[in-house]
DNA sequence: GAAACGTGGCA
DNA sequence: TTGCCAAGTTT
C-alpha cells in the first residue's frame, strides 16, 4: 500500500514535473543547499531569477567565502526575497564549508543539521537530493500530501514532529534514489496538485486511493489560526531599513533611515534588532552593510 | 511551544 | 480590499 502511494507520486513526478534549474543534472550540492535555504516561505516564482544569478556569480562555497564583498554582497544579491538573515547564514554556510569541511557540502545529517539556517526539513532535503540518501523530507507540502492521502483530514497538524518524520519514512521505498524521488514527488504534489485551496484532485495520481477523498473530503476541523498583519509592524520597517542600505551605494547618515518610517521608537528598535541580527553595522554615526567596502565594521 | 522573522501574488 | 499562502529556522 505504501509503496504504490511513493510509486503512483513517481511516475506522475516522472511525467509532469516542472522543469527548475536547481533539478537540472549537474546541480551540486552548494546548488541543492542555496535552493532549499532560498526556498524558505518564499514561492519558486520569486526564488529562480536569484537562484540563477547567485550561483552564477558563487558557484562554489569557496567562491563565496572569499569574496572580499561579503557579507554586504550576499544582502543585495538577497534582494527582496524577504528574510535576509537567509542571506547571511548562507553566507555562512560557505564559510562553515571551507573551514570545516574542505570547501565541499557535508553530506553528514547531523554536520548539514550543524550548519547555520540549516533544520530538519533542509538538512534532509540536501541529504537526499544533493546526495541520494534515504531520509524522510518534511516540508508543509508533504504534510499536507500525507494529511490528506494517507490520514484523511483535509490540513496537516501545524508542527514537524518526530511523528511526522516516522509516518514519511514508512512512505518511503527501500532503494535511497528511488526514497529521494518519491520525496521530491510529495513535495511537487503539495505544491502544485494537493494545493492548501481548492486542491486539483483530478489532476491527483493518488485520487482514487486518497483517505480524504474516500471519506468524501471533509472540511477542516479546526479553524486556521489567523496570520499576524503585516503592515505596521518591527518586520514591515526592518524590510524598509534594509531597502535602503541594499540601494545604498556605501554607509548612509541616520538620516537617510529617517525618512522611511515616521515613528522614531519603532524605527530605532528595528534598526537596534537589524544590529543585533548582524545585518546593518554601523562606526556609531553612519549605517552600512556588513563589510560594505569602505564601510564601518 | 509561541513568537519573530519579509515579501508579493492571488482569490 | 483583505486575508491567505509560499520547499522553515531560531530563540
Amino acid at each position: 500500500m505504501s509503496v504504490s502511494l511513493a510509486g503512483a507520486a513517481t511516475v506522475w513526478f516522472d511525467a509532469t514535473a516542472r522543469d527548475l534549474p536547481w533539478r537540472e543534472p549537474g546541480t551540486t550540492p552548494w546548488g541543492v543547499l542555496v535552493s532549499e535555504i532560498m526556498l524558505q516561505q518564499t514561492p519558486v516564482s520569486r526564488v529562480t531569477p536569484v537562484w540563477l544569478a547567485w550561483l552564477e556569480r558563487w558557484p562554489t562555497p569557496s567562491a563565496m567565502a572569499h569574496d572580499p564583498d561579503q557579507p554586504a554582497a550576499a544582502i543585495r544579491m538577497w534582494g527582496r526575497l524577504g528574510y535576509p538573515r537567509r542571506a547571511l547564514r548562507l553566507h555562512q554556510c560557505a564559510v562553515a564549508a571551507v573551514e570545516r569541511h574542505d570547501g565541499e557540502i557535508p553530506d553528514d545529517l547531523d554536520a548539514l543539521l550543524a550548519l547555520p539556517g540549516v533544520g530538519s526539513y533542509t538538512a534532509r532535503a540536501v541529504a537526499a537530493f544533493a546526495f541520494g540518501q534515504r531520509h524522510p523530507v518534511v516540508d508543509t507540502n508533504v504534510r499536507r500530501f500525507v494529511a490528506r492521502a494517507v490520514g484523511g483530514k483535509a490540513e496537516a497538524g501545524p508542527a514537524t514532529t518526530q511523528r511526522d518524520l516516522d509516518a514519511v519514512e514508512e512512505l518511503l521505498p527501500t532503494n535511497p534514489a528511488d526514497a529521494a524521488r518519491a520525496s521530491a514527488a510529495f513535495m511537487e504534489l503539495g505544491a502544485v496538485v494537493c494545493v492548501a485551496r481548492s486542491p486539483r484532485c483530478a489532476a491527483c495520481p493518488v485520487a482514487t486511493t486518497c483517505a480524504w477523498r474516500r471519506a468524501g473530503s471533509p472540511p477542516a476541523d479546526v479553524p486556521g489560526q489567523r496570520t499576524q498583519t503585516y503592515a505596521g509592524t518591527d518586520r514591515q520597517v526592518r524590510g524598509l531599513l534594509m531597502a535602503v542600505l541594499r540601494d545604498a551605494e556605501g554607509p548612509v547618515p541616520p538620516a537617510r533611515l529617517d525618512v522611511v518610517w515616521p515613528d522614531a521608537v519603532q524605527r530605532h528598535r528595528a534598526l537596534a534588532s537589524l544590529l543585533t541580527d548582524g545585518l546593518v553595522v554601523s562606526d556609531g554615526n553612519r549605517y552600512a552593510l556588513p563589510g560594505t567596502p569602505s564601510g564601518t565594521q
